[in-house]
This record gives structure tokens, sequence and C-alpha cells, in this order.
DNA sequence: GCCAACGTTGGC
DNA sequence: GCCAACGTTGGC
């Protein structure tokens, strides 16, 4: 299994959010790294980081988990979508996407500086200087840590 | 294929 | 609101 880290700015959908609905279509992402994550990387039962970014403050909020195989984003081919690409066709789809669920909601945020001042979670690249990929690979032993800062027993 | 211009992300 | 960092676009 491997471990993720996704953002979402709250304002917009939050762990909350997550955990209200049964299962999130991660759409949107037009990144073709964080595609490619998610598209050929992610498999049904990985888990994730949820990382609320754009917010007082940053940082890792809570456990999300990959429900079922990747699938192309429908709101490429939708005129009315913000995220409408009209470079892209129902046979050659360009933007790929996978479902989350709730996992965990930690009982308080761990704020990005808290990682930054870690010596090992450091080392996670959503503390490298000018990060601004929505979707990143996390080692193991940085998702366990992680979850032992925040109290999380999974 | 280079690279300047532009748009976006996201911490501060 | 500012601005550094980064990705994408498009002219050449």
């Amino acid at each position: 299994m491997r471990h993720w880290l996704i953002k979402s700015e709250p304002d917009v959908f939050s762990i909350d959010d997550l955990a209200k609905v049964a299962k999130e279509p991660w759409s949107g992402v037009r990144n073709y790294q964080a595609r490619n994550y998610m598209w050929k990387d992610m498999r049904p039962g990985d888990l994730a980081l949820f990382y609320h970014s754009n917010a007082k403050p940053p940082g890792v909020v809570g456990v999300a988990r990959v429900v079922g195989e990747p699938y192309p984003d429908p709101t490429q081919f939708d005129p009315s979508s913000e995220y409408f690409d009209e470079k892209a066709s129902e046979d050659k789809p360009r933007w790929w996407l996978v479902d989350f669920e709730h996992v965990a909601t930690f009982s308080e945020i761990v704020p990005l500086d808290r990682l930054r001042n870690d010596p090992v979670l450091e080392k996670m690249v959503v503390c490298q200087r000018g990060s601004r990929l929505s979707i990143t690979p996390v080692e193991a032993a940085h998702f366990k840590k992680l979850c032992k800062i925040a109290g999380e027993k999974l």
C-alpha cells in the first residue's frame, strides 16, 4: 500500500465535508503530475493525509482512503464546468481521478509549522519551499509518525 | 526546442 | 494583499 497527501482548501471542500459524504470524486485536478499519481499509482485502499491549504493555519487535519479504480474526470466534458477542457474527449480523456472516502478527522490539526520543525517530517514534499503540487506521495514512516503526533490510531 | 510572458498556487 | 515559485502557453 502507498501513502499520499492531498490538498484541499477548506473554504471549498474540508475534511468535515468529506466526513458527510459516502465518497468524493477528486475532480478538478489539472496538473499532469498529480493526475498521473491518481491515474497510474493509486490503488484502492491507499491512505492519504488530508491537508488544508489556504487555511489558518495550513496543515494536516485527517486521513482519507482511495475507493475504487481511477476513471475520467467528468467535469472535463462539461462545458458549464469551470474545469471543462475543450481538448479532452470521451474517447480520449485527458484528466483522471479517484474517489476518496473519509477515514479519520484528527482531534487537532497538525500545522505545517509543526512538520517543518520536525527533523524527520521536514523531508515531506509539502514542506519543501515552493511546493504547489496538490497530490504528493508520502513515505510510510512519515505517514505513521504524523498519525502518532495527531494521536490517531488507525 | 527555447524562452519570455502569463496565470495560478499558497504561505505569509 | 503581496509575492516567490512553479507550470503552461505560444511565438519564433
